[in-house]
DNA sequence: TTCAGATTCCCGTGTTTACGGGATAGTTTG
DNA sequence: CAAACTATCCCGTAAACACGGGAATCTGAA
């Protein structure tokens, strides 16, 4: 059987030009067009077994953002993939659209072909995007993920600094630990020396955005 | 001009394939094959101005793995984009080889055409991915990305908060951002209320970790 | 126009931190 | 074995912090 899948945007002429191009394809089926993703949302929720494999899914919508929907679809549809559809290329949507949970992340400027191998790529748990995009989510995650430095903390420091990060005092610290504040003291001492930092806080936003424990 | 192509690969029958492939393309050259990422590097750093526009480099070299060559051949050669060449689609290599800076990541199932096309995507600042890496790298994203709550953060909140981060005192915020010491520590207890912290290594904790940025 | 929120400012008190000094005992390692 | 490192403990002080009280503007929405 065919796949299905539907198509959520506010152009009409995309609408049209999408429909026919993913109809056109024997094992792609596009019964459903809509012009914002909440009568999508409410469709699944009156529907959900009419959940579609696949949506598209434009980000620029009128009114509510689509990024909002990707959320809101994926709870009410969890098996359908969904598919960004967009003339953005900003970091901060495709990083939100992304950690919403969409499975690819078009540009407009995609040929119809390159539109229906990303549809098929999808449904064979691929993540399409287009190569601008790929290579901005590539960037994006080395920025995440800082070169991991090796301030050679001794286990017990690394103990104490994942207390300090849970937001511990000194105090509660040596408690948890079954040691004395002195002692805690010290190690937090050490901990600032390895990290070249000298305060609490400085440690903690060290730790985690580095990656240190 | 040609772009520049080198190969990092240490099974005889890949290095020559592949040779040919990208030599067959009137805008790409091979001239250099390795057969291990150490020699490349020494190459690099005698020969800085030689470095190539885009390096092939297997994975799964014998001796030092080959994801501990993409942070050195980066060190070495900035400007060279490196493209990732492997076999092994565990999550853990794709995500160290990212963030080491490597700039697209291909199996090697791909095709000559697939692999011509990513070299020329990634010169143009692409991420070129094989598909089922890149619904990978998607999944390890949205697994890193916090649930963004919306504190309801002012934008004076916002400001402080960046600073608290940034190691800074109640008092050097308060001389930074032009504003007595206490309505900082007013604006810090607000702060406070909203993330349900009560200290400054908390707040800061919660705002690295939950990108409140 | 009232009312909520944001931004600014102030006092005082008890707690916690940062860091200057130490010391002792156990482990690993050249 | 001695040096280096780790983990533990102690004192004291000045600074920074958390939080209890306030209060005066200003802005924008109901």
């Amino acid at each position: 059987m065919a796949n299905s899948v539907w198509i959520i945007e506010d152009v009409a002429l995309y609408q049209e030009t999408l429909q026919e191009v993913i109809n056109e394809e024997p094992d792609l089926t596009c019964k459903s067009v809509f012009d914002n993703w909440e009568d999508a949302h409410s469709l699944l929720q009156s529907l959900p077994e009419d959940a579609p494999d696949v949506i598209l899914l434009d980000i620029g919508l009128k009114g509510k953002s689509g990024v909002e929907g990707v959320a809101s679809l994926k709870s009410a549809a969890p098996d359908s993939r969904i598919i960004m559809f967009t003339v953005y290329e900003e970091n901060e949507k495709i990083f939100e659209a992304i950690c919403n949970g969409a499975s690819g992340y078009l540009l407009k400027t995609s040929t119809g072909d390159e539109i229906i191998s990303s549809i098929k790529n999808v449904l064979t748990g691929g993540g399409p995007m287009s190569p601008v995009i790929a290579g901005k989510v590539l960037s994006m995650f080395s920025q995440i993920a800082p070169v991991r430095e090796n301030y050679m903390l001794s286990v017990r420091e690394k103990e104490v600094l994942k207390e300090l990060v849970d937001g511990m005092t000194k105090k509660e610290i040596s408690e948890k630990l079954f040691i004395s504040y002195h002692t805690v003291d010290s190690h937090i001492r050490n901990i600032y020396d390895k990290l070249h930092v000298n305060s609490k806080s400085e440690a903690v936003a060290k730790a985690v955005k580095e990656r240190l424990l």
